[in-house]
Order: structure tokens, then sequence, then C-alpha cells
DNA sequence: TAGCTCTGTTCTGTATGCAATACTGCCGTC
DNA sequence: GACGGCAGTATTGCATACAGAACAGAGCTA
């Protein structure tokens, strides 16, 4: 018996085809022909159908099945604030001994953002483990999983987000911001300026909408 | 096909199973017994754990299926904040115009509590629907998904959390001056209280651990 | 007596089967 | 030409079946 059960590589790899557009939006889901060509049988597909739903990546219709919910701004103006709300409280409660050495670490990964602005790559990658590591050191693993079921929801959105080198440019400066203000122990400053970094994403993502 | 999933009524009841220690803090659930005595096959059962399991009610144990976690003090001492600052939230995202007439209907069944807590019957499923209202007109279904699925846990260790007579009054008490400060306007009164709410019935709850 | 191995059983994880609903296209009717 | 009913298919939701891992206990060894 496999040690990780199917349905989290499934969840996985659903998650991908949703955020990547294989699976489109408002489109429903065929468990059989999805079975069928991701290899597996019906059982652990709906599975993680479930749990996809449970997250809200996608709206199960009772007899109809799944379906990917459409795209609404309105939902993407929701969920930046609260990602932006919960990371910063994620932040508010990790204690300073929890922080040590957290601002170079963070400094590290934004270096690496801005060599990837430089070269053309693709950022978000880079800037999720930058978000990743903020969080890495927060104790509540509570908050930690609302945060990480409500990412991917967002992520829907965010795929026009570092289209702008000029935002893009800024978001890395904010992030230093927030090591900075990390190192020097005021978690007010962070928290706000991590919050006015999601808030601005939001607002650049207005302009660029699908 | 009945019109409502198997599913979401095995969770409902698992919840309630869970929430009175029908299924022990601890334990591991087995599915065939479990589907039997629920008059159910072992898919929608699966179906149910999972979604539990995504909530954090149950965990999953890759191999060993699925275990009501053990009682943990550290995790209530996290949960209650968490489910603070999230309805606090909540409130502070719903709007003046969308407020409007609440702080009544509120205050109506705070007087539902005070006769209650006279009568000596049981306070919690009047608390359970003042919240409830309270979080009625927040327009952000996401963050009311992340409180809905989060206040489950908390409910765990709640039991025992009514007992005091004297800890029910004041959190009425509490209760009033929400609504008092919402009728004003006050917003950051209103949210304050109700986190301060929260976070005394925590301090309550330490006094009575299982 | 403590620990190890082997074995039979139990249980989970996945696959498959089945019944009933939802969908699709066509035909008839107005 | 638009609309409503109807038959056939497709698809979901639930039940059952099966293979292999986890578990428990007896017997053996030191």
């Amino acid at each position: 018996m496999a040690r990780t059960p199917l349905r989290s590589d499934l969840i996985e790899e659903i998650t991908t085809r949703v955020l990547d557009g294989r699976l489109a939006a408002g489109a429903r889901v065929n468990e059989v022909h999805l079975a069928r060509e991701l290899g597996v049988s019906r059982t652990p597909l709906r599975e993680a159908l479930i749990g996809l739903a449970d997250r809200g990546l996608l709206v199960s219709a009772p007899g109809r099945g799944f379906l990917v919910p459409p795209f609404d701004p309105d939902e993407a103006r929701r969920l930046y604030p609260l990602v932006a709300e919960l990371e910063a409280l994620a932040l508010r409660w990790t204690s300073p001994l929890e922080l040590a050495g957290l601002p170079d670490a963070l400094d590290a990964v934004a270096d690496e953002m801005a060599a990837a602005l430089e070269s053309g790559a693709d950022l978000s990658d880079v800037d999720e483990r930058w978000h990743a590591l903020l969080l890495s050191r927060c104790p509540n693993p509570h908050l930690l999983r609302l945060i990480g079921q409500t990412k991917p929801l967002l992520k829907r959105y965010e795929s026009c987000y570092f289209g702008g080198a000029g935002r893009a440019g800024e978001s890395i400066g904010e992030h230093r911001r927030i090591a900075a203000a990390l190192r020097d122990g005021d978690l007010p400053t962070a928290s706000a300026v991590l919050v006015r970094n999601w808030v601005k994403a939001l607002a650049y993502l207005g302009k660029d909408e699908r």
C-alpha cells in the first residue's frame, strides 16, 4: 500500500489543473474521463474532489457532480484581504524567539527574487517561497491550515499578477521592509506592510483582468 | 437520488459524535463498524471522514485510517484566539449598511440567553445562535467558511464552558456591550469586546479541564 | 522472562458494479 | 418557428468486491 494516499497526489494534480486552466472555470468535472486520464479509479478521485470542494477550489452540485467555480472579480476582492489578514495574524502570533534568524533568510529569498526579476524568470514561485518562509515559524497549525486552504483560491486570480516589472520591484521592496521591521522587532510595521503588499497586489490585478 | 448527498448528513452525525464523546478522543475510527451502525456503506462514510479530516476534526493516519485527535490544552489555547480574530474580522468587514437592525436582533437573543440562565437551561445553543447572527451579514463567504470549519474544533473544548453561572452572566453582559457598540457605529470597541469575550471563555475553560 | 518471528485475522485503500437521476437530441404539437 | 414531451445515453452517488498492509497472539529462542 502506498504510504501516501492516492487522493493526496490527486488533490495536488487537480489543483494545478484548475490553476493553469486545464480544468476551465465554470466547467463540470467528468469523473470517468478524469479518472481514466489520471490512471486511477473513481473512488480516490472522488475523495480528492470532495477535499477540493471543502477548500472551495471546486463546488459540489448535488446530483451533478463537481464543477470549477467561475471567475468572479468580487471573490478576488475578498480573497486578497483575507489572506493578508491571515498572514498578518500568523506573523503577530510568531514569538520573537521563533523569529530569530528569519529576517536574514527572508532577505536571501528576496535576493533571489531580484535576480529572477533581472533575468526575466518567473517570480511567483519565489514569491510563494518567501511567504511560506515568513509563516514557517508560526506555532498555530490551525491558522496555517486555513492559510494553506485559502491561498490556492487566490492563485487562480494571480496568474497575471507579476506581469508588470514595476509592481514586482515594488513588491520586492516591501518584502525587504518587512524583513527589516522584523529585525527591529517592530511587528506592527511588519504586519502593516504585509497587508499592504497583498492589497496592492489586488489593485494591480484589477488592471489586467481576464 | 437524494437531493442532499449522504456524506453531508454523515458529516453532521459524526461531528456530533465527536463532540459528545461517543467517538472518543484518541480512538481510531473503524469504518466497517461505523458504516454498519449508521446504515450506510463505507464509500459515503469515507467521503465524510475525509471532509472532517480536512477540517481538522479528525486526522488521517495513512494506512491506519482515521482517528479522533486527542485533547490538547495547547490546541484550545490556539483555537480560541483564532476564532476570536476571525469573528472580529468578519465583524469589521460587515458594512454599516448591512449592520442595520442587527443590534436589536442580537439583544433579543441575549434576552433569551438571560432567560435560559434563569431557568437553568443550556446556554451554549443560544450563545451559538447569537454568534451566528452576529456574522450573518458578513459579505465574505470564504471567511465565513473558515469560521464554520474552525468552530467545531473549538466546541470539543467548550463542553464545560457554561458550567459557571458567573461567567455566563458576564458573557451575556459582553454580548450586550457589543450590540451597544454596533448601535453606536463603534466597530473597534465591538470587535475588541468580541475578542475579549472569546479569550475570557478560554480562561474559564482552563479551570475545568478534562 | 524478554524479545523475536511467524501466522492468521482485521482493516484500510482502491477498483469495480449497479441503480437512479440528469442530460441530449428528436419528434410532435401548437 | 418555438415549445413541450419522450426515448436513449451519459453520469453521478452509493454499494460491493478484492488485494495488500497493519495488527494481535502464539510459539520459539536465548
